[in-house]
RNA sequence: GUGGAUGUAGUUCAGUAGGUUAGAACGUCGGAUUGUGGUUCCGAAGGUCGCCGGUUCGAGUCCGGUCUUCCACCCCA
């Protein structure tokens, strides 16, 4: 009779101390750097309710929530005739009332409206925690995953998005990950589509758009038409999305071009500031790039995607503009910008490109070993005092074979060994052995300290 | 959600044209060394062959379904 082997759900993983101590290390970086540039931490639940995710990201963003069924008799709001005429998907908001968060910035304008008296603006708030897609999972793509959001909201300033990117900058030089970060304009992509007369079109536009560095402009130009986008306006997108020269000169063609829409000229403005700012140094690895469209349905101005050179592991981070995204909850007039790190498949690339630091040391440094009786109370002084000088140390916990201790130390890499027997504690000393030369030596523990309790 | 590949001891993998008690390495545990690891030698434990069903005298091996992991699409961090 064996118990089945115990698994997880499907698309989530257990992380060992080896992969946490690497996962901090992206996590800290992040952090610092958020810090550095005065922004606050705020968490919000893992859940949400339905209402507040419902139709933010997309008809595809809405298949991929995970919703929770209701506590307790759950099926007795549904009735006999829904249960049986509806299909799954008409019956799921009748018996789920929430959600596990899809991203962190949804819930972070939820929060904004929701404590704004609270809240001076602009506000600034950094944000670390998982969200989960009920995506089918494949190479860079959980269904568990974090995200390390920064957001400004409370101001149109557009020194944000320029603050935003040196921030991209620092985090992705601090990691030592080499990058490309696009950016573009939603409101050049409206304009584009507004001169081509299929301004209602924007958002399959867009995704089509978006997949020219993936499929080519021929088949993205076939899709267009399948999508039944006219040929004549087809004919106006096509020139703009190959426009070539420096980024002053794109920007030049483009104001000819959107010339007729409001919105573009907008979009021309706001992109030439940004890059006004960038000073030379900075804009190295920056790319404007037209083509850059993403997803998410909120986003209203600037949009950001950054890729990892040397691998295929896609965007490992992007973020933009929305101009309303907490007038949905109620708060009007309030435009925010944020950015979002995927945390998980930064360390995939960094993993795949050997770029994680040689392990700091923080596992233990001082081994003591148990012999049991009437030694215990010395042993328990020995761990005490190396404690209090501030070396990590521990007492193995059973007095059991010493060959047992030493290969436990071993195995941990644990470097020194402290032997404090019935010999050693007649004498008033400790026997200290080094892992790496196997070499002994007898001596006082405070010696020990002084010598080596530095370099630990 | 669509299409494809995969699944055998804790781990990485063998397993011949369906045919007795399913193998190896590493790891684990015990011993050589009852106060000494990493090397060496000896020994042991550990598997309802992902799960369910079918074909067959007989299935780890063939067929169907299902789940997992991986890959592509969709979409995205």
């Amino acid at each position: 009779m064996s118990i089945p082997a115990p698994s997880i759900p499907k698309g989530t993983r257990d992380f060992s101390p080896v992969e946490m101590q690497r996962r901090n290390f992206i996590f800290d970086t992040i952090r610092e750097v958020y810090t550095l540039y005065g922004y606050q931490p705020v968490e919000t639940p893992a859940m949400e309710n339905l209402s507040t995710l419902l139709g933010k990201y997309g008809d595809e963003g809405d298949k991929l929530l995970f919703k929770i069924v209701n506590s307790g008799d759950f099926l007795s709001a549904v009735g006999v005739t829904n249960m049986e005429s509806l299909g799954s998907a008409e019956l799921a908001p009748l018996i789920c009332d929430r959600g596990l968060r899809y991203d962190l910035t949804v819930p972070f304008a939820r929060f904004v409206v929701q404590h704004r008296n609270k809240i001076k603006f602009p506000f600034k708030r950094y944000q670390i925690q998982p969200v989960w897609r009920a995506d089918r999972p494949q190479k860079g793509r959980y269904r568990e995953f974090y995200q390390c959001d920064a957001d400004v909201i409370g101001s149109n300033s557009l020194l944000n998005e320029y603050e935003l990117l040196l921030i991209i900058k620092e985090v992705f030089s601090r990691l030592n990950v080499s990058n490309r970060i696009l950016i573009n304009n939603r409101k050049l992509l409206s304009g584009i589509a507004e001169v081509a007369g299929v301004g209602e079109r924007i958002t399959d536009i867009t995704t089509e758009i978006d997949k020219i560095g993936k499929i080519g402009m021929n088949e993205v130009v076939k899709n267009l038409t399948a999508k039944g986008i006219p040929e004549s306006s087809i004919a106006v997108i096509r020139p703009l999305l190959e426009l070539t020269g420096s980024n002053s000169d794109k920007m030049e063609r483009l104001s000819e071009i959107l010339s007729n829409s409001a919105t573009g000229m907008r979009g021309v403005e706001e992109m030439s500031e940004l890059l006004g700012y960038l000073k030379e140094k900075e804009s190295d690895g920056v790319i404007f790039d037209l083509s850059l469209a993403r997803g998410l349905n909120y986003y209203t101005g600037a949009i950001i995607e950054v890729k990892a050179e040397d691998s295929d592991i896609g965007s490992i981070c992007g973020g933009g503009r929305y101009d309303d995204l907490t007038g949905v909850f109620g708060l009007s007039d309030t435009s925010g910008v944020g950015i979002s790190f995927g945390a998980d498949r930064i360390y995939d690339v960094m993993l795949q490109n050997d770029l994680f630091p040689q392990a700091k040391l923080t596992g233990t440094s001082a081994l003591v070993v148990n012999f049991g009786g009437d030694t215990t109370p010395y042993a328990l002084g020995v761990v005490a005092a190396l404690r209090r000088a501030g070396i990590r140390s521990e007492l193995y916990p059973d007095s059991v074979r010493l060959k047992k201790q030493f290969s436990y130390a071993n195995a941990n890499k644990i470097p020194w060994i402290i032997v404090a027997g019935e010999d050693e504690m007649a004498a008033g000393k400790v026997k200290v052995k080094e892992m790496d030369s196997g070499s002994e030596r007898d001596m006082t523990l405070n010696s020990f300290i002084d010598e080596y309790g530095a370099s630990l």
